[in-house]
DNA sequence: GAGCTATGATTGACGCGTCAATCAGCTGGG
DNA sequence: CCCAGCTGATTGACGCGTCAATCATAGCTC
């Protein structure tokens, strides 16, 4: 590896870190809910009847089972979602939004999504979106076909 | 702005959230140490004789103080780091590396190089390389612009 | 249908990060 | 000199995330 292929990494690593810190400080000051609550919100808005398996919820948002209880757990204090029995397995859970859950989405996606073009979108050319798309598929796609490599058992690199 | 900018955001979380994973945890992994102790042990073994002021050390690697605080404490606690009193300034306090610390961030830093050339830098082409560095450029320097506007009260972009 | 294992979900303990409050020591004005 | 105010650093409380353990139920095998 190359020094500039580490310092490309270094400054992806300190770039996203730092548009998370604004994005993340200017959601949670505009609207209360912080990035991991949106992202929550987010996947409950778009779910059918706005209800989730908490399973499925875990999976589409790709969190672990148990940061997402502790989580839900918190949303379920403070009002935004509600959790209940699922009718077809009596092991289950259903998540599902609150009104004052859909509410408080609904409030924050404007401005959120104002952010984000201010601080992001604004700041590349139509090129550079192109070029970045790539990017990002390339390394999704390398580390989901390691991902396969290693449990088949087959020869490493 | 766009549905593709919008998706490509979303990419650019998703994506660097699951490097990190990955990364994270194969480092801890191989060598007790979390990302975050390896931040502080790599600022701290190339500073001049191992050693920065606490302050120094925050700015360095962009950090609150409060955080660097708790995270010293846990490390001192390990044994990775000490702290000592200033000489020229009694309220402040000088990090040093010990060599427990010096030793696990020598032992940690080529397998992490080798995670980082094979879950990121072997992903991508050179061109792409130069157009993502081209593109970090490109929002760090948005990011830094916004922040040197505010306060000013001068006219946006 | 009794026991075994697998699965959906939660819990507790503990390390981490943030915010607000605090402590200690420096510094400048009277 | 003394106090007011600033700065370097730490602390405590609390929300968060991970790991391992747990609980309850489903579903399979005999």
């Amino acid at each position: 590896m190359t020094t500039g292929e580490l310092a490309t990494w270094r400054a992806l690593l300190d770039t996203t870190t730092e548009l998370r810190r604004v994005l993340g400080a200017q959601l949670v000051q505009e609207s209360s809910l912080s990035p991991a609550d949106y992202q929550v919100l987010l996947a409950l808005s778009e779910a059918e009847g706005r209800r989730l398996r908490s399973s499925e919820l875990a999976a589409t948002i790709d969190w672990e089972r148990s940061r997402l209880s502790h989580h839900l757990a918190r949303m379920e204090r403070r009002g935004l979602i509600r959790r209940d029995g699922c009718s077809t397995d009596n092991r289950g859970a259903e998540v599902l939004l609150t009104e004052d859950g859909a509410t408080m989405f609904r409030g924050a996606t404007a401005p959120h999504m104002r952010a984000i073009k201010k601080h992001f979108a604004d700041a590349l050319t139509p090129e550079q979106f192109e070029a970045l798309a790539d990017i990002l598929r390339a390394l999704r796609g390398h580390l989901h076909s390691e991902r396969a490599d290693v449990p088949a058992g087959g020869a490493g690199s």
